[in-house]
DNA sequence: CTGAAAGCGCTAACAC
DNA sequence: GTGTTAGCGCTTTCAG
C-alpha cells in the first residue's frame, strides 16, 4: 500500500506504462524489463490500487450477492450458508471479490439498492431467495445490471440457474409409490416461492405417474423452518398417512420431532423423504432419504453466468437447470443396502 | 449510472464543486443552489461513482469479513450464518459495504490475502474463526490494516470483541452442581480454539466453586460438528455421567442423538446443558438449557470497533467482552417454571 | 457562497 | 519495446 506504478517504475528503471503492462500480462514487453519489474513487484509486495483501476476501466471485479431475506429465519436454514459458500468459492476461483447485501428490512432494501445498482460498485449481481411478486427483482432487471438468479424467478427476462425441483419431488413421489405406500402426504414448502410451487407440482406429477392424486387432506405447508415442519406434521398425523414427502430437510427435522413426540417412528409408522441433503444432522446420520440438490454447483454456475453476462458473452435471459438426485437411505423404508446393490 | 457530477451540475446550473458539496452535506451552500441540485439528483437517481470517490479519498467504505474456514464443517454451524448476518446488519446501518472473504484452502488464502490488505479495497477487516497459532492473524496485525476480531485472539496486539465463554461455562457448571448432580461430564470444544479453551477453563472453575474437580474420564472433546458430539457422547455414556455440559448446541444435538439411540433420556438419565442458543431446533423447541451468546451484538460491536479504528478514534488493541446468559429450560432437570418464578 | 483547477493511481491510445 | 499523454469521476484547496 502506498506504492504506485510510478514508484515501481522508478525502482525498476522503466516507465509506469511498462510496469502496467507487466502486471496485466501484456506480451509486448522485453524479457529483461519484465524481469526487473517482476523482481521489484515481488520484493515490495506491490498490489495495484483497485479504485484507480476501476475508475479507468469501469470494472470493479466485484460481484454482489443479494439476499433479500425479510424473513429472519431464512438464516436458520443451512441452504443460505451453502449458497454463500458456493458463490464465495466460485468468486475466489474467478478472481472476483464478493460483496454481500442482506436486506433484512424494507428500509435496508431502499437504502442499499442504489449502492448495488447505481454506484458502479459491483460489476454484476447474483440474487437469491426472492419471494414471488417481489418488485425488487423487476427493478434489478430494469436496471440492466448483469444479473443471475439462484433459483427460478417468477418473472420473465431474468437469467438464472435453478435446481430441478420438479423432478426431485417427482422422484420422491414415484419412489414412495413404488414402495407401495397408500396414503402419501405432502408437507410442502411455501407456495409463494417458485421452489415451493415446483416441488408441489413435481410431487403431484409423481403421484400421477402411478395414477394417484394428492388428497387435499394429506397436504400441509410449512415455511422452511423446523417449527413449521413440526406444526404441519402434527396436523398431518391425524390424517394417518403412511408416508410423507417433506419439501425441505429442516422441516423434515421438525416433522420427525412431531412424530417422535407422538410415539411414531420412521419408516415403520410413517415413511419420510426430505429435500436438500445439506443439514448437519442429515449429513452425519446418513439416515434420511432425501433429494440432494447441488447447491455449490448451482452457485458456481450462477457466478460463471454473471461473469459471462458482464463480458457480454451471452445475451440474457439464459437459464440452466441442474439435475437433482434422490438419495435412498433408511427413513423411507427401502433397504438402502438392497438399493445400493441394485445393479440398475 | 453514467451520470457524473458535471452532468448534474449542468442540469442544475451550478458547477460540479457545488454539486459535490451538496451531496456531501457541506453547509456552505446557498439554499437555492442546494434545492436545485437536490431536485436534479432525486429526479435523475444520480449515485456517486464509488471508484472515483475512493481514489481521491483513499477510503472505500468497504469492510471485509474474513473467515479462514479451512475446515469445511464450519459452515454447518449456524454460528457463522449469525455472524455474517450480524456484521451485515451493522454494516448496513453504518452505511458500509460488506465484502466477504472465505478462505477454504491454503491456496485461496495465499491468493486472496493481498487483495484484502494490499489493494486498498477494504478500509478495515473483521476476522473470525481463526484457529490458535494461525499465522494469518499475525500477518494481518503486521499489515496494520484496521482489524477487529470476533472472538478472542491467541496473540497480543489484536483488537477484539468476544463473548464471555469462561463465565458461560462457569455458570453452566455451577448450575449443574447446584442441581445436585454428581458425575458431571464435559463434552468440550476443540482446544486449539480460544473458545474451546475458555469454555474448558470456565467449566473447571465452576466445578471448583463447589469444591469439585473435572474427572478426566468424564471429558471428551468434539470439533463443533453434530457428528463429533455424537461420537464423544457415545464414549462418555460408558462412564455413566448424570449430567453433561456440551460446549456447543450443534454438538449437543449429536449428544442427544447418541443418548436417544442408547435409550437414555434427558434430563432423567443425563441432564444436558448446551452453549449457543441459536440452532433452529433449540430455538423452536425451547427445551435445551443452554448458554446464550449474543452473536449479533458481538458482530455489531466489532463493526463499530473497526470503524472507530479506521477513523483513528481509538488506539489498538482494544477489547470488549460481552456477557452471556444461562437460559434454564427443561433439559437440565430444573423445572423452568420454578426458576422463572424464583424472585432472586 | 461558488467556480476553477489540481490531482488521486491507473489504463490505453499514440508516439517514438 | 517502451515512454508520453490524456483522461476516468471525484474531492479539495484556492481564488474570487
Amino acid at each position: 500500500m502506498g506504492l504506485t506504478l510510478e514508484d515501481i517504475g522508478r525502482m525498476a528503471g522503466v516507465s509506469r506504462s511498462t510496469v502496467s503492462r507487466v502486471i496485466n500480462g501484456d506480451a509486448q514487453v522485453g524479457e529483461d524489463a519484465r524481469q526487473r519489474v517482476q523482481d521489484v513487484v515481488r520484493r515490495t509486495g506491490y498490489t495495484p490500487n483497485v479504485a484507480a483501476r476501476s475508475l479507468v476501466s469501469s470494472r470493479t471485479g466485484v460481484i454482489g450477492l443479494v439476499i433479500p431475506s425479510r424473513v429472519n429465519h431464512l438464516f436458520e436454514d443451512p441452504y443460505f450458508a451453502r449458497v454463500i459458500q458456493g458463490v464465495s468459492a466460485a468468486c475466489n476461483r474467478a478472481g472476483k471479490s464478493l460483496s454481500l447485501f442482506v436486506f433484512q428490512t424494507e428500509d435496508e432494501e431502499r437504502d442499499l439498492y442504489p449502492r448495488v445498482v447505481g454506484s458502479g460498485f459491483v460489476d454484476g449481481v447474483i440474487i437469491t431467495a426472492t419471494h414471488m411478486g417481489d418488485p425488487l427483482l423487476a427493478r434489478m432487471v430494469d436496471s440492466e445490471i448483469p444479473l443471475a438468479m439462484v433459483g427460478r424467478p417468477d418473472i420473465d427476462g431474468v437469467s438464472y440457474v435453478d435446481v430441478d425441483n420438479r423432478d426431485g419431488a417427482r422422484q420422491a413421489a414415484a419412489h414412495l409409490c413404488g414402495l407401495g405406500y397408500q396414503r402419501i402426504a405432502l408437507l410442502g414448502a411455501p407456495t409463494n416461492t417458485t421452489a415451493g410451487l415446483d416441488r408441489l407440482e413435481g410431487f403431484v406429477k409423481g403421484l400421477g405417474e402411478s395414477e394417484r392424486a394428492l388428497d387435499p387432506g394429506l397436504r400441509a405447508d410449512g415455511d422452511f423452518s423446523e417449527r413449521s415442519g413440526y406444526d404441519a406434521m402434527r396436523a398431518l398425523i391425524r390424517q394417518r398417512p403412511d408416508a410423507v414427502f417433506v419439501a425441505s430437510d429442516t422441516m423434515a427435522m421438525g416433522a420427525l420431532r412431531a412424530m417422535r413426540e407422538t410415539g411414531l417412528e420412521a419408516p415403520s409408522d410413517i415413511a419420510v423423504v426430505g429435500f436438500d441433503d445439506l443439514a448437519p444432522a442429515v449429513m452425519s446420520t446418513q439416515w434420511l432419504t432425501t433429494v440432494r440438490q447441488p447447491v455449490a454447483a448451482t452457485a458456481e454456475r450462477a457466478v460463471q453466468l454473471v461473469i459471462e453476462l458482464i463480458h457480454g458473452e451471452v445475451t440474457p435471459p439464459v437459464s440452466e437447470v441442474m439435475p437433482v438426485e434422490l438419495i435412498v437411505r433408511a427413513s423411507c423404508g427401502a433397504a438402502p443396502a438392497a438399493t445400493a446393490a441394485d445393479p440398475s
